[in-house]
DNA sequence: TAATACACACATGTATACAAGATTGGATGT
DNA sequence: ACATCCAATCTTGTATACATGTGTGTATTA
């Protein structure tokens, strides 16, 4: 792996303030990448003076970020001691999982029973009902059409609300989410699941589609878990051989 | 109405920095009671010097409380030009209301599927299920103990994440919800719906519980509209009426 | 040698100073 | 009288200085 994976963030010092958008923000992508590239481990403590350096901006900026994304539950802040990446904690994950076949078997419900014009739903039509030839193979890319697909289900019901909380449990599961698309068999399952969701919605079987639905996140969080444990090894392994690293 | 209720936050001149606790969340919880207070109503301007020096504080905590609240959906803030107390969208707490009746009826579900041994159920058993000689009568009150009981179903079916994403949307409504229980006949109704609902669980009738569940939050969710809207009414007349304020 | 106490470095929490853009009000020109 | 332009003021965003509590390492003592 390159050494460069654990230098994210760091702005190439030629230019000396480009200042593209909000500071802020940009510590606050370029922290929840690291984290999603597990460049910063599940456990690692760091302090806001650190990540202030390695980003070239103030503490202030930093904290906001940092707040955010405590708020998010990616990190934790100990009282006068410390920052850390929270710690994987898989009953969190899988209560994530189950409130989203919560949300996305009552919005399969209320598709079946009353209205399907709306224009999510025809997005979803018009790009998981296609030949076989057409489908995409890069699984990154895969990985988020499968989040846009779960969350169009819930805005293509009509409760805006319900949309926005469904997208705060995807950004919280995404860390793990993606590691479900590494292998091609688990893409072209996911075409064939939705086809069949999608169809089985469209001819109003509510009791199929719900079916459908429910086995298909399932066997997302039953693949998720031994997949997870796997990268966090392996990344483990990577941190050690390169620089050290607080690992615990 | 006493004009000191304008004046919520204001620290007493005589002691010098009592600090009991953070001074971030002290400003979080007291601009929040203004807002649920009609003390700082929907569409008021306001900047971030001057709820600092309301506070006698400096901006730095401030900024900190304006950004909870702002992720929590309470204020926004515009781009170099002060912030703004969110206008009210019934369409929002509407939608908010629904997803409740999702969450609460799969809890309701799983209850009348498998355990019922939680702590959280016993506690809703031994509150609700009371002879009407022991309930209490002070509206308040009996807000504060609907929104546990509506809560704790959701802990008492097991998932933690859920009961957390069920918190917050009572965080949400708490504001309008309150007005639900101005008035005698509700307080009353709601323990006899309580306790309807919590029997027929007991007795493993799922569709009725579930039935008696979603009509129970949809008549709160009826009945709110209109109290709201003469709440708000009310609120600005008072306003009015006192100090020249910015309505909008 | 082991345990304890103390001091120093470092952590976050808060206050203040500075930067840059948005708004507003008045002055000016037509 | 009305519209337009410009400057002063006010806004948030960012950097930095200060306050206060935590933890660790070392020195000292039993």
């Amino acid at each position: 792996m390159s050494p460069s994976q654990r230098q994210l963030g760091q702005r190439p010092l030629g230019q000396p303030k480009p200042r593209p958008e909000n500071m802020a923000d940009r510590i606050y992508q370029a922290l929840k990448e690291q984290i999603f590239a597990f460049a910063l481990l599940p456990g690692d403590r760091f302090s806001e003076t650190e990540v202030a350096e390695r980003m070239q901006a103030s503490r202030t900026p930093v904290r906001e970020a940092l707040y955010r994304l405590q708020k998010e539950g990616f990190v934790e802040v100990q009282f006068r001691s410390g920052w850390q990446v929270r710690p994987f904690d898989f009953e969190y994950f899988e209560d994530l999982y189950d409130v989203r076949i919560v949300l996305e078997e009552a919005a399969v419900q209320r598709l079946c029973d009353g209205e399907q014009q709306h224009p999510a739903f025809a997005e979803l039509l018009a790009f998981w009902l296609v030949p076989p030839e057409l489908r995409l193979g890069d699984g990154a890319e895969v990985s988020r059409q499968d989040e846009r697909f779960h969350n169009l289900l819930i805005v293509a019901s009509g409760n805006r609300q319900m949309a926005q909380i469904h997208w705060e449990i995807s950004e919280k599961i995404r860390i793990i989410r993606r590691l479900d698309f590494t292998k091609a068999p688990r893409v072209e399952a996911t075409y064939n699941e939705h086809g069949a969701i999608l169809r089985a919605i469209v001819r109003r079987r509510t009791d199929e589609a719900k079916r459908l639905l429910r086995s298909h996140i399932a066997a997302s969080k039953a693949e998720v878990r031994k997949i997870t444990l796997h990268m966090l090894h392996s990344a483990r392994s990577r941190a050690a051989q390169g620089q050290e690293t607080a690992i615990d």
